[in-house]
DNA sequence: ACTAAACCTTCCCATCATGGGAAGGTCAAG
DNA sequence: CTTGACCTTCCCATGATGGGAAGGTTTAGT
């Protein structure tokens, strides 16, 4: 399997594959005669796992780890909860911050007439630059 | 007012500041004889301006948009509300990405031992590469 | 007056994940 | 035999932030 055919395969562009072999995410790929890169089921399945993992917003240091613990048989299942615990904790406080500017924003843009006039709360905070609620 | 005073007075960091400037968010600072930059009250007002938009979450693109907003004195409000309202969108929306992926998470590690077992209901769902719930 | 520390300047490099694009090699179908 | 679709490596860009070098300036302490 050729790296076109790989990344429709896998969902993982044939760049991103690359990239990931450059970073050693992924081991070196076998070649062809051509030096062409060949790939093999077991390569589409770590792919789609990276794929996977990244669109649960896993990191790659992250997904190294991961990937380590699922290429070990004999991996304690205690590690991997481990990781995915901290990485809820840290898409928890992302989601927090998040929401705190956007409830503070919600304040401003309803304190805002939002006509022709030039006076505008929000611009007045920003200005301030202090925290407002 | 030399850089890192300026820095100090703004919270904003004197690398930053210089960047803003080399990105054209901020004009070019006014110069000393010994080509120190020089900041006044104005430039520290914007400088916060734009810690205080950072911090909410826009991005610089928007801000330069917020910036030539205020220093526009005869703006419509209309056009700041927008933008605001436009940023609030956007933090729901990854608001709400994070928040599904922190569920889906959540259910893969409810159904994980997390002991010394190798067998781990979230290599398995990382692996099939599908969506799970 | 001298010296050391604290500042300032510009310039280059790194991050993280992703991708664009060039220059050149290979392969399959028309 | 050409055309187009692949593949290869290499360099560059993004956005926001920062580290650090090399060199000039100011300030404080002796």
């Amino acid at each position: 399997m050729k790296i076109g055919a790989a990344a429709a395969a896998s969902g993982v562009n044939a760049k991103m594959i690359r990239h990931y072999e450059a970073i050693g995410l992924l081991g070196p790929a076998a070649r062809r005669e051509n030096a062409y890169r060949d790939y093999g089921e077991r390569d589409i399945h770590e792919l789609r796992f990276i794929r996977r993992a990244r669109r649960l917003g896993f990191s790659i240091a992250e997904i190294e780890a991961l990937l380590a613990l699922w290429r070990d048989r004999a991996r304690p299942s205690r590690e991997v909860k481990r990781i995915a615990e901290a990485h809820i904790g840290d898409l928890e406080a992302r989601v927090a911050d998040m929401q705190a500017m956007a409830k503070t924003l919600g304040n401003l843009v309803a304190a805002c007439h939002g006509d022709d006039r030039p006076d505008c709360p929000i611009l007045d905070d920003l200005a301030r630059g202090e925290a407002w609620v």
